[in-house]
DNA sequence: CTAATACAGTTCGTGGAGCGAACTAACCCC
DNA sequence: GGGGTTAGTTCGCTCCACGAACTGTATTAG
C-alpha cells in the first residue's frame, strides 16, 4: 500500500472524506430543519414521485423503516402520499409545494458546500478526483442512489 | 463544474463514495455484532483509553450521547470504565480484552474492505486519489477523528 | 480557608431511525 | 376463484442523539 512518504493512505483518505461529507449533509440538513434522512428523501423525490417499495430500494431501507420516514416527513408537510392510479395497493410519494421548495434549497446549498470541499484543488485536480472517485463508485455499483440529481437520473424507471 | 463529457461530477462522486464507505462501515460492523458507532468507539480506543469528554470531542457527540454509547458498549463487555487516578470526577474508558480483540478484527476487516473499493484503479491512480483526497480532508481539517489509526498507523502493530 | 466557579459525567425525557415479523388488501394468473 | 405475489402498514424493540437539569469533584478567587 503506497504511502511511504508522509502522505495519508487511501483508506484513511476515503474514511475521512466520508466523515466530511456526512457532516456537511447533517449540518446542511439541520439548518433547513431536516434530518439527513429526510433531506435525502426530498432529494430523491425531486425529479418525480416514487412508490414506497421503489424508495425503500433506492434508499437501502426496509419497507417498514420507510413507512416511518415518510410518516414523519409527511407530518412536516413536505411530502404527500397519493394513490397510484394503476395499482390501488400502491402509493406514490410526492413532494408538496413546500417540500419541493425546501428540497431545492437544501439540494443547492448542500451541493454548494460539497463542491466547496475540494476548493483547495485546481480545476484539473478536481477533475482528476472526480474521474477516479467516479470510477470507484461505478466499479462498486453504488446502489445508484442518493443525490442522483446530477442529471441523467430521470431515465431511471421501475 | 467540469462535467461535459459523460463523466460524473465531483460532487456526485464525493456523495456516492460517501454512501459506499458508510455502507462498508455499517456492514462490517454488523458482521462483528457492532453498530457503526460502537465500532468507531472501539477503533478510537485502540491506541489508548480516553475520558468521556475527550471521546465526546473526538467523536463529535454530546456528552450525554456518549454516556449511552459507552453504556451499551460496556454492557456488551467491550469497554470498561476505569477511575482516573488523577481526577476522581473523571473516568477512563478502556477496551476490555474482548473489546480489544474485536476492535482489531473489525478494524482490519473494515480497512481491508475499504482498500478493496478502489481495486479497479492502478497503483498509481490509487496513489493520486489518496493524495487528492488527502489534501481535501486536510484542507477541511476533518475533526481529526474516526479511524485515527492511520497516522503513524500504516505499519503500526500494537 | 472558604465561596464561587468550572468541569466530568450521569440522568431523564424526547424524538428520529432502523429492523423483522405479522398483518391487510389488492393484484395476477392459470 | 383460489393460491401465490406484491404494496404498504403496524407493532415491538433497540440504538442513537440531543438538551436540560443534576451531582459531585476540582480549581480558583478573594
Amino acid at each position: 500500500m503506497g504511502k511511504d512518504d508522509g502522505q495519508i493512505g487511501v483508506v484513511a483518505a476515503l474514511v475521512r472524506s466520508t466523515f466530511l461529507v456526512n457532516a456537511v449533509y447533517a449540518q446542511s440538513g439541520q439548518e433547513h430543519g431536516l434530518t439527513s434522512q429526510q433531506g435525502q428523501l426530498l432529494c430523491v423525490l425531486m425529479p418525480q414521485p416514487y412508490g414506497m417499495s421503489e424508495l425503500s430500494a433506492m434508499l437501502g431501507l426496509a419497507k417498514s423503516s420507510l413507512t416511518g420516514l415518510v410518516d414523519r416527513t409527511e407530518r412536516n408537510g413536505l411530502v404527500r402520499r397519493e394513490p397510484d392510479p394503476h395499482d390501488s395497493r400502491a402509493v406514490r410519494v410526492a413532494l408538496t409545494r413546500q417540500g419541493s421548495k425546501l428540497a431545492e434549497e437544501f439540494y443547492v446549498e448542500t451541493c454548494r458546500r460539497i463542491e466547496q470541499l475540494p476548493a483547495g484543488l485546481s480545476a484539473a485536480e478536481r477533475d482528476t478526483l472526480a474521474t477516479l472517485l467516479g470510477r470507484v463508485v461505478l466499479d462498486n455499483k453504488v446502489p445508484v442512489i442518493f443525490m442522483e440529481l446530477d442529471d441523467g437520473a430521470s431515465a431511471r424507471k421501475h
